[in-house]
DNA sequence: TAAGATAGTGGGTAATAGTGGGGAATTTTC
DNA sequence: GAAAATTCCCCACTATTACCCACTATCTTA
């Protein structure tokens, strides 16, 4: 049942409190390595969901902030707006991290959350704005969606 | 008698029990690898059916996904759409492995299942619904069967 | 063909996971 | 410096899961 450390796969429904606190699915507490020491990052997402990192995942990010000053513009601009609302949270003895005010306004939760594994970090999202991302995406860009299905999925 | 490892043929017909578990048929579990650790990865298939993947062939389209970047809108539906469904599962004693109540819906499932070998990976069917796809296929697509023959010979 | 071994199915139970909330400790604000 | 607010840690309840045992059917072998 262990799959490759700090790897998350798999979708949650899960519910989010009055204290803004959220549970990380057991699954994915297993998977985490120790020098994580229990801790994730929450930040804003580039849809409207909160993305979770695992401790050390961060920390590539950020080594990759550092490496592309040089490089694109998007980059920078891309990591920098999820860098500025980072922030660290250890989950609790029940398996829960707190969430922002302002993430939980930003990504628009209410009390069902949709917990979405995707494989480097995870994501937290209100199940019908979900929706919604999804629909409008497929619309847009069938043609690439299909292209990368017949590359990488065997 | 062995075949190649991780290699699956033939067919099945296998029951969906009250608490959503299908046996592997032995002849499946057997070729397994070591080191696939009696786990096995669910997920949705392009057809109306469950995909089952031996759990190192899963790890192949997982290191594809993380190559990918988010900063591609399209390259995040994709990676989120591929790997919510994507759930691991270890085999118990018996050698059933659980199918979530999602993945059951989708692909139809009642109590009598279709199991197929399709070489790297396992289907799981409602027979009644491969039944109908592939009559659909047979019409439609003559053609294509046409152009396949001349790119692999059986 | 009889008997043992293996495979498939069903279900009970202990352990784990998810949720809600109380209260001490800490920080913030006036 | 006191009151208010927030955070953190803990306990308790319920639902779900994983593990185990048992029975039956099928296959294998002598």
């Amino acid at each position: 049942m262990t799959l490759s450390p700090n790897t998350f796969t798999g979708e949650y429904s899960y519910s989010l409190d009055s204290k803004g606190r959220v549970n990380i699915p057991a699954r994915y507490r297993q998977v985490l390595s120790n020098d994580n020491k229990n801790t994730f990052i929450t930040t804003r997402g580039q849809d409207a969901c909160v993305w979770v990192y695992p401790m050390i995942e961060w920390k590539k990010i950020e080594s990759e902030l550092r490496k592309l000053s040089s490089v694109s513009g998007t980059h920078r601009t891309f990591i920098r707006q999820i860098s500025r609302s980072a922030s660290p949270s250890t989950y609790d003895k029940q398996g829960r991290i707190k969430i922002n005010p302002s993430l939980i306004s930003y990504a628009g939760l209410e009390k069902e959350v949709l917990i979405v594994g995707v494989v480097n970090k995870i994501e937290i999202w209100n199940p019908e704005i979900e929706a919604e991302v999804y629909k409008k995406n497929m619309e847009l860009d069938p043609n690439e969606f299909n292209e990368l299905s017949t590359k990488i999925v065997i």
